[in-house]
Parts: C-alpha cells; structure tokens; sequence
DNA sequence: CGTTTCACTTTCATATTTAAAGTGATAATC
DNA sequence: GATTATCACTTTAAATATGAAAGTGAAACG
C-alpha cells in the first residue's frame, strides 16, 4: 500500500556510463532545473515559496522533484520547528554546483531565445564558486 | 489525417521569459541532449549512425528529436544524394553553442556520478569555439 | 467550533515514452 | 527477375509520466 518511489535515479541501473546520459537521468525534465534555480538564485526555501514560481508548477510535481533531489543527495530538508513539524529545503554542494551548468543555459537561452531576460550585470558572478555558502546569518522568518 | 506536430517549441506560448525555462522547453528531457553529443562529439551525420547510441535510443524518439532540433532552428537536413532521397544531420551554430552547456554537464557528471567516464584530456578544448567549423573537408563515405 | 493556512497526497484525464513491428524506396543476392 | 536486405523512418499498443484539480491532516486564527 506504500509506493515505491524509485523513479530511475535511485538504484535503478544507468543507461550508459557517459556522464551526460546520468546527468540526464537526475536533472533531464521540465521542472527539476528550475527549482534548483529558484533555491539558488530566488534562495526560497520553503515549499510553500517554491510553489510561487512564474511557470507555476503543480503541488504534486514540485513534491516529487524535491523528494528525487533530496534522494539523490543534491537538496536536503532540514527541520526548523517542531508543532506542525516544518522544513526548509537546501541545495547539498552537490546540488549548488548544478550551478555552472545553470549559467550555461542561461547564456544559450538569452542568446537564442528572444524574449528571454537576461540577469542584471554581476548577478550571476555573486554565486560563482560560494553558491553552498551559508547566505549572511541564517535568515528565517523575516524576510 | 496529419498530425500537427508542435510539441511546443513551436509557436505554443511560453511559460515564462526565464531563459532557463524556454531552454528546457527546448532541449529539457533525457534524449535531445544525446543526440546533440553525438552530432557534435561523435561527428555522427546520418539517422543510422545516430540510432547506434550506446543508450540505445528508439527509432520513433530518435526521428522526433530530430524534428524538434530541426524546427528549432538547430539542426540542418542536407541532403547529399537523390534515389533514394538521403540527407545528413547538422548542427547549426545555436545547435553548436549547446556545447557550452554539454561541457558543464559533463564535468558535473564526473564529479559527482560515479562510473561515469571522463573524456580523454583535451578532448574538449578542440571542440571549444570552432565547434561549427566543417571538420577537415566535407568526409563523406570512408571511414 | 468553524475557517484558514501549510505542505503535501490522491485521483483521474491526458500526454509522452517504450517496445516492437511495419512501410516504402532502393540495392544486393540468388 | 524474384527474394532478401538495408536505410530511414512510421505506426500501434501498452506502460509511464505529467497536468489539473480536489482532498487530507495538523495546527493557528477568530
């Protein structure tokens, strides 16, 4: 009566050895991109900023990338009150790295896709190589 | 009796104006990408040396794909001979500047996907900026 | 107690992918 | 010259994933 959850990524055995079919395997759809863009960019954190994106993603879409992140090893959710239990999600190192390939798609999209905006001028620079860097303090509640 | 044809791509309105978004709306799944690898990193050029992928792609996905780079503007159909009528594939220059994106997916794959095989040293650099230039003559036939 | 909010989960219709077989135009073999 | 093979796809049917919307459980609010 459970599910079993184990949509490739898991232990499912890879389609080859190249780098790029596994990488596919984990970050290869629609979604999974731009909710790692909106934890590292946006630095939402909690489900309920995440569900806010422009592309509006369904509930149970955004439920099950987070939880194929999480297995994966990329995001991790980490409980910050107990009484209704709540977390905050946070890109692993393994997770903020996806960041330079990130930027690579946004400089094709910008490139090649009019109508695309484009980062202003230095943002994309501030999350070079500290993406997994905690951000100021801790930064809760208030925004 | 057709069938239209326009897995988005076309001219189906966007979802946002975040480049990340209409670049995933364009090569955002587990096969497009592969099939750019081999163009660009394998020189393959004709539909069966494409189907030979060590993923094993199936012959409908494969044709599809295809399609969709090609409406996209990153594909070329050249055809090279009449009876039968048969043509090669080749990336254009916004097909080529995927290579960008492909080289950082790559290094994430190694760095944090075990098993993965790396790309002999220097590999990539040759295909750094020349990356639409025709390689060597126009080699069609032998080897 | 009744209504809201938050973070999901479930359900169901639709769309995409997988797997496998089929097609049409030649080219090669018997 | 009929049979078989090859190439480049297409078609079909079943399996899987996605999209849209409604539902759930545990507080917190009024």
């Amino acid at each position: 009566m459970k599910k079993i959850l184990a949509t490739a990524a898991a232990g499912d055995f890879e389609r080859s050895d190249c780098p790029i079919a596994n990488t596919l395997d984990l970050i290869g759809d629609k979604w999974t991109l731009l909710v790692v863009r909106d934890l590292l960019f946006q630095e939402k954190r909690l489900y309920g900023e995440l569900m806010q994106s422009q592309e509006k993603v369904r509930s149970n879409i955004l439920a099950e990338r987070l939880k194929r992140l999480e297995n994966a090893g990329m995001l991790e959710k980490i409980p910050y009150q107990q009484n209704p239990l709540r977390h905050e999600y946070r890109l692993t190192p393994k997770g903020a790295d996806l960041f330079a390939i990130l930027k690579e798609i946004i400089r094709w999209g910008n490139k090649y896709v009019p109508g695309t905006t484009a980062p202003p001028a230095g943002f994309l620079d501030s999350f070079e190589k500290q993406a997994t860097v905690e951000k100021k303090k801790t930064r809760r509640k208030g925004s």
